[in-house]
This record gives C-alpha cells, structure tokens and sequence, in this order.
DNA sequence: GCGATCAGGT
DNA sequence: CACACCTGATCGC
C-alpha cells in the first residue's frame, strides 16, 4: 500500500497519485495509473468542489489512463480538467497559483511504468532539480539504461530525487521470474489444457484490477481464443485489447469474475455460470496469478505451481524485485531515494538501508573519487527487452558480471566508463557484504532464501501447509534436526560447527583453489544453504533418474491415469533454468509439444514479432499498428482434432479433475519444488558423507549416483 | 443517504 | 508474507 502522501518536497506545487486532505490546494495532479489506490480522494465531493472553482486546474496522465479513468462515470466531472500527456514526450507546464498569480514552469516527461496498462512515471524537470516518481513499476534489469529521456546525451540526467516503488524492496523478493518467463509458462499450460478437447477451458483466476492485459492478449494471439471478460467498454479505444477480449462465454479462455467465484469453481461452474456445451461437462482448471519470489541463492524459479487436483498458481507480478529494483536505482544514481511503499512488517530504516548505498549523496561520502553517471545503452529497443535481457547488457548485467570470477572482474574493468564502473566496485561490494552478513545471522533465513517463493495466501492452500520438507534438507538425520532450520538459536551454531556447512565450505574452497570454480557455479549467490545440493540432484533427475519423486522439475507431463502412484508427478513446473539447459532438439516438432520445445519456440518467437504486446506498450491507446494476425488457427486446428498425443502434453488427461478421494488430493497438490520427499529407507547424510559431496560439488563432479547408493 | 474507515474476504 | 479490490459493518454528518 502506497504510503506516498501526494507530494514530492522539489515541487509541493503538484500533487501525484494523492488527492485528499493537503492535496486539495494542489496547482496541479497527476495519475501514474489507474488503481484505486493511487485514486484516494479522486471522487471526492471535496475534490469535486476544488474543480468547480477552477476551470484551470489539471490533472495530467497518459492517454490510456484518461481513457480508462473516464470509463467510470464516478470521474466523469473529471473530464475538462483532464490532460493526456503523451508517453516519452516532454510537456512544459505552468503552475499557476490562482490566488497570488505566481507561476512556476515545470517540464514533466511520462516514462512507461509497466505496471498497467497506461501506466507511467513522471519525470520533473524545473528548477529545484530533476525528479523521478516513479509510480508503480515493473521495469526488467536494464530498462532505465534504455530510456532515452533518463538520459541527456548518453549519459544519465543529474536527478536530485526518485520517489521510488519499493514494494518489493527486501531481499526475500530477490528475484522474480521475469513477464516473458512467466508468460511462456501459462501460455503452455493454457495450451496444453486447452488443445485436449474443446470442453477443456481454462479460468484465469485475476483480480478486479487492470494489469492482466497483456497476459490475455499474448494468449488469444498465441491460442486463438479470445478471453472472456465481464466487462470490455473501458477498452472501446484500444483495439490491441479489445480484439483478444469477449464478453461471448464461448470460448476455451476466461477471466470473468463472480463475487463468489470460487465457489462456482468448485462447483465445476465458471463465474460466468458456464458450466456445459451442447450437453457435455468443461474440464475446468482455474490459472491464478500470483506474486511469486525467490530468494538470492535460489537458482529454482518455477512460474507454474500446481496447488490443486485443478488449481494451478502462476507466477505474475506488477512490480519489480528486490534486485530490479536495485539495478533501477542503481543506475539511476539519484542523489536521494524516498520509498513510496513500505513492505509489511519493513520499517522506512531497513529499506533505507538498501537504497541509502545506491545513492550520489552516500556514494560521494564513501568514496571520494567522482563516480561518472550511467551510459545510454541501444536507444529504445524494445522488442529485444522481451529476450533476455542480459545479453542486451554485456559487462552491465549482472549475471554476465557472476559469469566473470569476481577477482578477474576488478582486475580487468576499465577504470573510466560510465556505468559499468556505476555499477561495479561499490555497489557490488555493498551487496557482497550484504550477502555475507545474512548468510551468517541465521541458518533459518539461508534456508528460506533458498527455499524458493512463498505466497501461500489463501484459499486453496492447505494443502500445501508442508510444503517444505525441511527434514531432507537437514544435516542431522534424527528428527530433532528441524530446528536446525526452523528454531534454531544457540544448538544450531552447535550442530553447524560439527556439521560441514555448504556455504561455509565453499568459501573457504574459493580461498584455496582459483576462480575458476566459479564456472560451475553459474550464480556465485548460490554458494549458501543446503538447498542448493538438493535442488541440483533435483533440477537434473531427468538425465540420471535419482528419483522418480523429484520428477516435477521434469519438463514433461505427466501423464496421469488415475493411480496415485504418480501424484508428484503431476505437478507442472517450468522453470527457467531448464528452458535454458535443456536441449530443444531432442523433441519432436510434431503436432503436440513437449513443455520445453515449446517454450522454446515461443522464447523464439517472442524476439522479432513485432506484433506481439509488450508491457511496455501498455500506453498505447489507438495504435495504427495492430497486427491482429492471429498465428494460432494452427492451435484452432489442434484443438478440434486433437485429443490425442497426450503423452506429449503438459498436462494430465483425468476424466475426473476433481477426485474425492482425498489422500489423492493431498497428495497431487503438493508442489514437489517444495517438497523433497524423503526416499522411504534413506537416511540423511553422515557429516563426512557431507564433506565427500560438498568436495565433488565444488569440482563440478556429479554426486548422484553416489547420493542415490548412500 | 452518503462517505470514510475498518475488518474480513478473494 | 503481497497486491488490488470488494463487501459489509459501523460511525459521523
């Protein structure tokens, strides 16, 4: 929740995404996008008052937030007063004060937010310095450095202030997957679900709020099928939208919403009340978006989670994490940073304390030297920001920089360019330092960092209650060892000194051999925790079989009957890693895919298809452009035909998805990512065992046949 | 009757 | 443990 006041102190003439109490006497307003809760005091009777008094007084968004502000007729008396400001086009105005006559000149600029359609940032420029407010965001590591109006020149404007999105800004949100990842992870589950047969629809579980927008555009274009929405008047003029959207209940796609929609779910019904066509029963699965985060040493980052006989969670986020948002600020390199949010249970010290070292102002007191602001990187490309955005960013991005041994990294980085000096020494050791500090302070949160996402909310969730199977993890092999992770206070740092630790292994491994370890340890991040021995014996089961249980992290389907025996296998999970790791070529290019050939292709596709929706596009109101090419009458086909191949599909074929039986119900709806069932008659590893297999691990050696006989 | 606020839910 | 929103209860005007 916003805990921005309105009001930025360079320019206390303005008032942005707040409009009660002191805003009221504002000259002028802003709306970085439209979520009621940017909207507080925007329909108020007071606010209406303050416009009937002055013809003169504005509030300035984005085209598409116009639009879709004016949709409701609560805002209708808005409607004279409003000014669309085109995206990434300078504005000047004037700020009059109607009672003394004063005026003040400001130049704003409207920078794409990704959050939601139409949303932006707003840049300020005037004479109290330049500032940033930046809304809500979603921007990919090195989008900053890709836009041209940050920039005067090629360098980086001076801006004394941003007023930042900090929702994500705590390290347990390190990483999230990125749009395109998680994208490519519900489209094939859509598609896999919707090919099996026309009656097999899927329900996008999303809440009342604009952001999914690009999700159902990319799917219709991909699959065909429009998706169906309660309501589409609000998209009358953005035909991009309007074309992948229906309010028609025909169709294998649905985001419709019912005040009690997961009832109608549970009664096999969608919020729509469809629930049969032509007389024969939907196979309904319901898709929730969800914020899913991992933490720094979690190299795991599955999109999809399977938390239901037919309930799936997707990965999907508005805003950016922690490290995006690093990587922003970072390159930005304001002289101050003020959080807009603050993180449930944060306090404004902590996130300060992560911003703070981002800074000019601090970066000038710890290092005397002159630090050169950031560089403008290729000028406005956006269709490669779908791909991964690393490659874009040579020696910038960071995990370009991980590849590189750290040593080797200072020894050989140019002592006077732009950013990738910003970007290095300082910042970098003040994450290292970061890093090392937690990593002593308790085991408990080396594990819940490894351990992956989180976001056990709601509902559907109680099943999933033990979904961290933390006794695997543990060194000990008697019980008692969970607290090892969990409680642990005094006996832990018992256990750990006889216990050989991975994390504490490998640094003192980095210490003796040289650097090149490092290659088999792509993410240096992941040198702590246990997890990371169990996930890998996990991420690679499929090529050695160490076990059957684990098999989720397969990129294949599982192909249920109704036994149960394959309940863990049933869980879909895409993760990014095996995109990359898995070889492409040894899938067929029939009719049906597997998971990761098409993940593949579509990965490919992604890059020069101009037509695709980019969030970044999100402000584009009536664009002459749209290409409703809609490349799937191929999947129309498949869909009408096709029930066959299933082995190939992503999901299971189950006559019945909602089984009765609860034993298997609790058991296909753990996530085996979380789980790491203990195989029956195992028994965790000796100390010495530990030692063996840390030494291996750190020499690049496979240790699972080994693992699997001990 | 309306709005603001809070609690509780999805 | 998040976000964005909705509903319903309560209070004040």
């Amino acid at each position: 929740m916003s805990r921005f006041g309105g009001r930025v102190r360079e320019y206390p003439g303005v008032s942005i995404d707040r409009f009660d109490r002191g805003n009221l006497r504002a000259r002028a307003y802003f709306l970085s996008h439209c979520h009621k809760d940017h909207m507080k005091g925007l329909r108020a009777p007071a606010m209406k008052r303050r416009l009937e008094g002055s013809l003169k007084v504005k509030l300035y968004c984005s085209p598409v937030t116009k639009e879709l502000l004016l949709t409701s007729w609560k805002y209708k008396f808005w409607e004279n007063h409003i000014v669309a400001l085109e995206v990434e086009t300078p504005t000047q105005i004037s700020l009059l004060d109607e009672t003394t006559g004063e005026k003040e000149d400001l130049e704003v600029t409207l920078l794409p937010a990704g959050h939601c359609p139409g949303s932006v940032m707003f840049l300020f420029e005037g004479e109290n310095g330049t500032v940033l407010y930046t809304g809500d965001f979603r921007l990919a590591k090195g989008e900053a450095a890709r836009m041209e109006l940050l920039h005067s020149g090629t360098r980086v404007k001076d801006i004394q202030s941003v007023y930042l999105d900090t929702t994500f800004c705590d390290p347990k949100y390190y990483h999230i997957p990125s749009r395109e990842e998680c994208l490519s992870g519900i489209l094939e589950l859509v598609r896999s679900w919707t090919s099996l047969s026309r009656y097999h629809v899927v329900w996008l579980n999303c809440k009342a709020a604009y952001g999914y927008e690009y999700l159902f555009i990319n799917l219709s274009e991909e699959l065909g099928f429009r998706v169906h929405v309660n309501k589409l008047d609000m998209f009358r003029n953005m035909p991009e939208i309007l074309y992948h959207v229906t309010t028609d209940r025909h169709t294998q796609i649905h985001a419709c919403r019912h005040p009690r929609d997961d009832e109608c779910f549970r009664g096999n019904r969608l919020p729509c009340g469809m629930t049969c066509q032509n007389g024969t029963p939907l196979h309904i699965i319901s898709i929730k978006p969800s914020t899913m985060w991992f933490g720094e040493r979690n190299k795991k980052t599955s999109v999809i989670v399977r938390t239901g006989e037919s309930t799936y969670r997707a990965c999907f986020s508005f805003h950016s994490s922690y490290s995006e948002i690093k990587d922003f600020v970072s390159y930005i390199c304001p002289m101050n940073v003020y959080p807009n949010v603050l993180p449930l249970g944060g306090t404004e010290d902590k996130v300060m304390e992560i911003l703070k070292p981002l800074c000019r102002s601090y970066r000038r007191n710890m290092e005397p030297r002159y630090k050169p602001l950031g560089t403008l990187k290729r000028v406005h490309k956006r269709d490669s920001s779908d791909t991964d955005e690393d490659d874009l960013f040579d020696t910038e991005s960071a995990s370009a920089r991980s590849k590189i041994p750290k040593q080797q990294r200072e020894e050989s980085r140019p002592s006077s360019t732009g950013q990738a000096e910003n970007a290095e020494g300082h910042i970098n050791e003040s994450r290292e330092s970061y890093k090392a500090t937690t990593a002593y302070t308790s085991l408990k949160v080396d594990f819940m960092d490894c351990e992956e996402s989180n976001d056990d909310d709601d509902e559907d969730d109680d099943e999933e209650s033990e979904k961290n199977t933390v006794q695997v993890l543990s060194p000990e092999p008697d019980a008692t060892s969970t607290s090892n992770f969990n409680g642990g206070t005094s006996d832990q740092q018992e256990s750990n000194d006889n216990i050989p630790r991975w994390d504490a292994f490998f640094k003192c491994n980095k210490l003796e051999e040289s650097s090149e370890n490092e290659d088999n340890f792509p993410s240096s991040a992941d040198a702590g925790g246990s997890q990371s021995l169990f996930s890998d014996s996990d991420g690679v089961s499929d090529s050695t079989h160490i076990s059957s249980q684990n098999s989720s992290q397969s990129t294949h389907i599982s192909e249920q009957g109704s036994q149960g025996w394959d309940s863990q296998m049933d869980t879909v999970l895409i993760t990014s890693q095996e995109r990359n790791a898995l070889d492409v070529s040894c899938f067929s290019k029939g009719g049906s895919r597997t998971v990761v050939s098409a993940l593949q292709e579509t990965a490919k596709d992604s890059q020069p298809d101009s037509s695709r929706w980019k969030p970044l596009d999100q402000n584009r109101l009536c664009a002459h452009d749209v290409v409703c090419d809609l490349k799937s009458k191929d999947c129309e086909k498949d869909a009408e035909t096709g029930t066959g191949d299933i082995q190939d599909v992503l999901v299971e074929v189950s006559d019945n998805p909602r089984s009765p039986d609860p034993e298997l119900r609790r058991d296909s709806q753990s996530s085996s990512d979380f789980e790491i069932p203990m195989t029956p008659g195992a028994e965790a590893p000796k100390p010495d065992k530990l030692y063996c297999l840390y030494q291996k691990l750190a020499a690049g050696e496979c240790i699972l046949g080994e693992k699997k006989g001990s």
